[in-house]
DNA sequence: TTGTAAGCGTTATCAT
DNA sequence: ATGATAACGCTTACAA
């Protein structure tokens, strides 16, 4: 109940000069703005976000859409987009693709009723060019993608240096010694995880060591499959002395299997994973991994979009954050 | 651009008519009704819910406030949270309190000048009943807290029987053998994890076992200190053949300690954790737990908040999820 | 520097 | 069953 009308009235001055002065516009003399803003703090004035996005067509509301934000990694981004975007008086609404691309088109498509000021987006693993055109096609709000990229330009983007990390996390394990790697993999239609294996390749040929097939094992998500498959590897490769999987997650199998099969840890097989989750300080040893710079890239992709929302001539940007490794005892 | 007024002019009806069909309001006729709908779908109308909540005063968006969002367990919440709201046409906006009596109390502010419908919360840790009163008493929309609730009322609420998940867990592990048992405790001054110790202290009162001060010891959250207080506390007391940690990561500890100490588990000591974590099933042996139906807990508060949107008379409920036994190898 | 008034897209009241 | 119109709270030309 209490809006700009009550300010007006305690004032005397008229709507439009409260307006001004509530909006720092230059135009106005300091006796009103003080009076403005002691009225508006004297009744404790909020804005009608509602009345201001439906005038002014900005809404103070960017969305965020992730595939799924119960995963540590995209949790983690939201928390820095939550932090750089609350700094600057932003909110922002939160929605989930599970990775399909109907529910990514719905979200999107509800987000562009809520007037929203831009969009912060990580593709479902199923975007492909073409939908995303059709669905973005009349989304003129500023867009900036993370993490999970579509092939198309321009566009505003920031991930992380993948191949990179696994460059550094396969030369640490060379450079403590390992000559014998195997890479445990992602599902290779999923861009980030190539981009690892690749990385991995690429380090071993750089060190002069073989690529041959038994150099990478793909994880399959399946429980026991995976752990018959690293097992039966091992056996058949006893002169294994390094693993690099995709993800920390695998690492809990490779510990486990290592440890019922007898094999010391760091001492006849070094391990190192990627992501840098919360519970690789609690594994024994603890684990050795790349850190992904989530929270970075959240507060990254927000500092992108807050810079499109008013710069007119549009420019855009292609961030590429460089992973760190993180080395503890696995890997000693 | 395709707006209610579009609809008018392609169908000849009027703004009143082409609004009423577009809510569903029975005073329309057939024929109206399907022309409307017609022109509606071919220029892909969305209604500009800026409008819609300015002057309907409900802007078919509800506030989310968590301590941390960047945590698996209200994360799984938020995840119930949009499976309901999102069914039932609703957007959700999320804010984080970090624990801070501050950023809730700002949080909640930016939720009241966007015209929310609703708003769920988990109370910061600090917040009492006196800091809850001046922030929510010029609040007047529809309320529901879940997991942390301050201790006040009348309330609409959703926890979890913590106190009831540690009996479960306690005489889970005194069904299967376990006379000496310890409790891995939390921060007693959280409410869920004081309600877990209790629940312990009762369940071995129940069953006549010694409760002695050295059933319990606290978890402090230094990886060292507790690796060195578990590790002590097992050597005076050798005879000691089960564990129940407040958390699911206090148990990664006590794997390694007692592989450390060449203890068998579950041959030698039983363990069982709290929460259903993720990498449960991935420790050696897996880990025998407690759910505490997370994503439960967001799908019963959102309903709650929906029902309280629309029932005028106003009723109030405290809900009480039942936790689940997850028996695994670590007991077995 | 300030005021007047139009208008953002929708809903709701009152006629018809 | 439908239409004309005011109103929601605010911003912003345009006028003064």
């Amino acid at each position: 109940m209490a809006g700009i009308k009550e300010i007006a009235k305690i004032t005397g001055l008229s709507l439009a000069t409260v307006s001004r002065v509530l909006n720092n516009s230059t135009l106005v003399s300091a006796k009103a703005k003080k009076k403005v803003l002691e009225a508006a703090h004297k009744i404790d004035y909020r804005p009608n976000m509602a009345a201001v996005a439906l005038r002014s067509g900005r809404s103070k509301i960017i969305g965020v859409l992730v595939p799924e934000i119960n995963n540590n990694f995209f949790s983690s981004i939201i928390n820095g987009i939550e932090k750089k975007m609350s700094d600057s008086g932003y909110n922002i609404i939160i929605a989930q693709s599970h990775d399909s691309v109907s529910e990514e088109s719905n979200a999107l498509k509800s987000f562009m009723k809520l007037q929203l000021d831009g969009i912060l987006l990580s593709a479902s693993e199923e975007m492909t060019k073409a939908t995303f055109l059709k669905n973005l096609k009349d989304l003129d709000v500023p867009l900036v993608f993370f993490d999970r990229v579509p092939n198309i330009s321009p566009i505003n983007s920031v991930i992380l240096n993948d191949f990179k990390g696994a460059v550094i996390a396969t030369e640490h394990l060379i450079h403590n010694g390992c000559n014998h790697i195997v890479h445990i993999s992602g599902n290779q239609n999923i861009s980030i995880f190539k981009r690892r294996k690749e990385g991995f390749l690429a380090a071993l040929q750089e060190n002069n060591l073989s690529t041959n097939k038994a150099n990478c094992i793909e994880f399959t998500g399946n429980n026991d499959k995976d752990l018959q498959n690293i097992k039966q590897l091992f056996i058949t490769y006893p002169e294994i002395d390094g693993f690099f999987a995709h993800g920390d997650e695998s690492c809990l199998y490779i510990l486990n299997i290592l440890k019922i099969l007898q094999v010391a840890i760091p001492g006849q097989v070094k391990i190192i994973g990627f992501g840098n989750t919360e519970f690789g300080t609690l594994t024994n040893p603890s684990l050795s991994t790349i850190d992904q710079k989530s929270e970075e890239m959240g507060f990254l992709a927000a500092e992108l979009l807050l810079d499109s929302l008013d710069s007119k001539p549009k420019k855009y940007a292609q961030l590429v954050l460089e992973p760190e490794l993180i080395a503890r005892n696995s890997t000693k």
